[in-house]
DNA sequence: TTGTACGCGTTATCAT
DNA sequence: ATGATAACGCGTACAA
């Protein structure tokens, strides 16, 4: 099975020790057993214990992805495989691992936060869109542990990745102002995440601007799923809107089909622009108008600010500031706008 | 910050090695003590160090995920948010981490195996469909590390879960022509992977049953994406099916809007049937004729299997049997087939 | 440059 | 039932 330090260090005439240095690449050794050591460890087939190295380091280069509970049920919204991606490759590039904790209600969640913010296996931490009154953060601090949210949080201390949703959202709303509409209603995310408060915001902001109506009825409560899409779009056509910005593409994809089942057409009859540039955002009749978010690169973001932030933390003591990143937003002009 | 056991046990007054003791519900210690260490881990608010718990007891506790290279193009696909939201369920029950690690190309592959499979971090892991001529599994053997794939394979010693993906195929083409389809197109998936060999066997095995053609023209290879299915029924379409059973729903969605751009109309012109029941086949106009395999229940079965291998080894040698399961598929009757 | 010796926090074996 | 003590495999001051 697995050799170890001693059995290459006999095999090749030195001290465990020398062994040690020419794996960790340390200065201080001779080219000559240098090269006898790497022979041994050739020959020995011989590879690191990773826990044995991590508990004398202390570091296991273990990062934690932890996705609360609240945001579990929208885990096969493309959103997150993809910020997934971005982030195991970056974690591929810089050496580390990644585990995945979904929260689910199966497990009571204090156990879940302690196997996971205390086990000692994790160097640090991703919070996936942890939400303003998740317990998880606060936790996060109490255990003293390095972790970066995804998704701005008010707490100066918390360090975080976001795209900048308010910009996207006027973008998104400027864009149907430009083309002529008025009746500009919206569909909104639960109002416990960021995300959906700053793009709700950034919608408000322009038709404040413009000075057009915005009132209840024009905009409606949907959870970022296909379905709450559709059902909000259903609220809102009482209302004849002539044109919807949406807050995610899932939810935009919902709405296009509750619009059809009306008998309107798109953008004839509705205009619609989403929020996210998701692969189906390209794949829906007809394309969908939206605004590109990074999101492989949030993830990859992520992992590297959380990097740093342990890198920082072990060199500096406490003394690091707080990271943040705004990623842009961008908007995807396609055909379920008409044309510009 | 973190306690440790000789700081309990002074603060108990007893050994370090009963303070071990209570925490691993040794039998022996008197209940007196038990008590009292309790109350002392309770106050030093001790955790037990899990790195140093593996390097004494030689078992982590975490399972890797591993996904194929070739696989993780597809990650966007609802099917795999769904196996790991199964399996990262199960580990939470069982009270295991997982380790979700993607090839990707931008490191090489041989870096990636020795990291997942000789880092001595993992006490198995699980292999996301790999295909046939993948060297990871051989690889795994090579390297005597406990894994189960997701998904049938030739060798005899694979340890693996599977779902009817024959019997599914058979059930989705038997319903077509039960409708009185004659011309049924089949889009398939990439050839050197398991499911869809077997997806694409069950059809042409009810086709011959019937004495139905099933002629290269009307079989078109996808790539288990949307545009990929959307592509390859374009070509089908030239062939004039009445009917098409494609080999994943992704697939399915494309080749609705492929039949669309065509102005033919689902079910009437062509009737088509899916495979997987992912969300969306529920939110498709028609909503999708599909068959549905337990997606979730594959990553729950494949931790369990995982952990049965482990424990099994650990007990027996490596004296276990080969461990297999096949879930049953379920034909799902909806809109896009017509009514039966 | 190289080797010695100790520490990392547990579990496990062996006396008592 | 409890307590020393030896692993587990590696990093690293410190000494040579």
């Amino acid at each position: 099975m697995s050799r170890t330090l001693d059995e290459v260090a006999k095999s090749a005439g030195v001290s465990r020790s020398t062994v040690s240095r020419v794996i960790n690449d340390h200065p201080s050794v001779s080219d000559e057993t240098r090269a006898k050591v790497q022979a041994a460890i050739e020959q020995c087939g011989y590879r690191p214990n990773a826990v044995a190295r991590s508990l004398a380091t202390n570091r296991t280069n273990i990062l934690g992805m932890v996705v609360p509970e609240s945001v579990t049920k929208l885990f096969t919204d493309p959103y997150f495989p993809l910020m997934l991606r971005g982030a195991t490759e970056a974690c591929n590039r810089r050496g580390y691992h990644l585990i995945l904790s979904l929260f689910t209600a199966s497990v009571e969640s204090s156990i879940m936060h302690d196997r996971i913010a205390r086990s000692g296996y994790l160097d640090g931490l991703i919070a996936a869109n942890a939400s303003l009154d998740d317990k998880l953060i606060p936790g996060l601090f109490a255990e003293g542990i390095p972790f970066v949210n995804i998704g701005r949080h008010p707490d100066d201390r918390v360090n975080y990745v976001d795209v900048d949703n308010r910009g996207g959202a006027r973008m998104a709303t400027e864009h149907l102002v430009r083309l002529g509409h008025k009746r500009i209603a919206m569909i909104g995310g639960p109002a416990d995440m960021t995300p959906a408060q700053d793009r709700l915001d950034g919608y408000l902001e322009v038709m404040s601007t413009h000075r057009l109506p915005a009132s209840k009825g024009l905009i409606a409560e949907g959870d970022f799923t296909e379905a709450g899409g559709r059902a909000a779009m259903l609220e809102l056509l009482a209302e004849n809107p002539t044109a919807v910005f949406a807050a995610s593409d899932s939810m935009a994809v919902g709405a296009v089909k509750a619009i059809r089942a009306q008998g309107l057409r798109i953008p004839d009859d509705v205009a619609i622009v989403g929020f996210d540039d998701i692969p189906s955002a390209r794949t829906v009749d007809p394309e969908l108008t939206t605004i590109r978010q990074p999101i492989e690169r949030i993830g990859q973001l992520a992992v590297e600010m959380l990097i740093n932030v342990i890198d920082g933390k072990a060199a500096e003591g406490n003394m690091a500031a707080t990271q943040r990143f705004v990623l842009p937003t961008e908007l995807i002009v396609r055909g379920s706008c008409g044309s510009s």
